[in-house]
DNA sequence: CATTAGCACTCTCGGCAGTGGAGTGCTAAT
DNA sequence: ATTAGCACTCCACTGCCGAGAGTGCTAATG
């Protein structure tokens, strides 16, 4: 593909983008191409048909891109842009100000992002693949039931209600929880599992524990969201269908923790768009994907979900940005 | 109001409710009183549009209620519905399987009612008005930061991490925990704040134990909902603006605590119909809403958003049921 | 006197034709 | 290779019409 027709391709995508109106050989040719008749602009734009980049709605239309001409336009033609000064700023310092606990940074970076980006916003909670043992402790809730409450680094802890013989009392209890502190601490998830039985330890004790840390290790199944509200403004959403549709993926946290945990950048923006979606459902939206991470072993997705029209550039510098300042408050917990 | 007027309001919201189609007098004469013509039925319902029970979207269309017609027929007509003891059984076996922690409580009781009223469910947090300490654990992040855990009863646990003396080591502040426990154990938020001051706790440390406990007795500004793809179906909310004016007020968390807290019903089922929102955003919508509670000392409300011909009768019976199961799963949670 | 049949009137909605305009593809000239 | 010119296509919009649903009013009726 010649230079003169990359930059065609770029101009209909920029300015369907704006105007989401099909976008004709005139308006480009007075818009972005002072020295080019409309009549050149036709024949190239005819070509760039034939190659699948672009499709006209009916046959006395403008063009529009198809996923494909995004797709090429998001590989070479993507301009590099940037997040305004004053603007990241403020970012940073929203970010400054929480710094207590995971949750709250991932709902404020979800909040964050869907502004930022005019749509909608998808955070996963982080892995922590080196999720250490710090801490145990047991609490009588009721005679029989017991909270085991498992601390790991990064802040994280976990609760979970676990049955125990009846005649336990709250001291034999935080002995147990101290035994469980020696024998287990400092070990990760694997390490634990390893261990043979350990007398006076109830087994089932050993596998909720077990399951504790686990929660730590991997949050990937807690999917948030924000920012709906952006969704319904694009007209290719008024269709209240095509909205119930993607509407449906998004309240799956199931589902839609299996789409992004399936796509997962280890590193770098993706972008997924359009029928390149293996979910049906989201085969009218684009995806812009990336990762971040906490030292070397806290990691999570984020992205942000919306047409295929979708502005990929703006979208990807600001989804780094959060992605950046995200990783930097989550590190500030970890030891 | 005479019993026959009555009768015809009733037969109104009641069509209307189903066809979303504004109802004349044939229909009515048709399908609910053999006995009357259409001529009769058209003198009562101009009657009906003087008293303000109804309107007509145009001269010679049929009648829709009015917000104060969906208030009288709320009030008086209500016809008493009952969950089908099939369905009845089923939701119960669910909210059987999930009695470990009370956001997975929440979850379920949202994602059950956005379902069984097919709109959008909202739920509280619960406040425990009386939350007692039971146990209080300090672990060390790292220098001069701690995680201070305390469990209440209600398997309510909070995490919140302070800053210590960086000279503190893990033994030192388990101690100091220790001491807090003995100290405060059993006591409530209030009991707490009144306390005097004690030899050797740093009074920061003081201010965030009452600040977690605070937490746990009232989690009522957390506000969950789901079910917003239901609310797409509804051809009231077609029109993108009203669609999206809607969505911004549910996914303002701080916004919808508001509201809900506001209304906060301590018992029975309140409706809240269109205009008599005090919030405009909401006032194209009805609300219903109930609390549930666990005990004597924990409650909290959930309810169901729509439009306002939703179905009072059949979204009250169902959100009742709700309410209950969620109280008795919490219950099982209390000591 | 409440009820009802009858009727003229109103308003919406769907279909249809006509029109203007934006945009195309093709051809011939530069 | 580019471009001016032109015929052609198709959509979006408009106005118009008729059908249908529904009303309000009037006069008749038990």
């Amino acid at each position: 593909m010649d230079e003169r027709k990359q930059r065609i391709l770029g101009a209909v995508v920029s300015d369907y983008t704006e105007t989401v109106v099909p976008v004709g050989s005139h308006a480009l040719a007075a818009r972005y191409f002072l020295e080019l008749s409309s009549a050149t602009i036709r024949n190239e734009l005819s070509e760039l048909v034939d190659d699948g980049f672009l499709t006209q709605p009916h046959a006395s239309a403008g063009r529009i891109p198809t996923d494909l001409g995004y797709r090429y336009f998001v590989d070479f033609l993507l301009p590099q842009e940037i997040v305004e000064p004053p603007l990241r700023r403020r970012v940073r310092q929203s970010f400054d100000e929480v710094d207590r606990d995971v949750e709250a940074i991932l709902e404020l970076a979800a909040a964050t992002l869907s502004r930022l980006s005019d749509n909608v916003a998808l955070v996963t909670g982080p892995s922590n693949t080196r999720a250490v043992l710090l801490h145990v402790e047991l609490v009588l809730a009721r005679p029989g039931q017991a909270l085991l409450i498992v601390v790991a680094n990064g802040n994280s802890v976990h609760q979970r209600a676990v049955e125990v013989p009846v005649d336990l009392d709250q001291d034999q209890l935080s002995s147990l929880a101290a035994l469980l502190k020696r024998t287990f601490g400092g070990m990760t998830a694997g390490g634990i599992e390893e261990s043979p039985e350990i007398e006076g330890v109830p087994t089932g004790l050993l596998a909720e524990l077990i399951h504790g840390l686990r929660q730590i290790e991997t949050r990937a199944s807690l999917v948030i969201h924000d920012g709906v509200r952006n969704l319904v403004r694009n007209p290719e959403f008024e269709d209240p269908n095509r909205l119930r549709t993607v509407l449906e993926v998004l309240e799956a946290q199931r589902i839609l923790a299996a789409v992004v945990s399936e796509l997962a950048p280890r590193a770098g923006m993706q972008m997924v768009i359009g029928h390149e979606n293996r979910l049906e459902e989201l085969q009218d939206c684009s995806l812009v994907l990336t990762s971040y991470r906490a030292g070397e072993q806290m990691w999570g997705t984020l992205g942000v979900v919306g047409p295929t029209r979708i502005r990929y550039g703006r979208v990807a510098a600001r989804l780094q940005l959060v992605s950046q300042l995200m990783g930097e408050a989550l590190s500030r917990l970890l030891t």
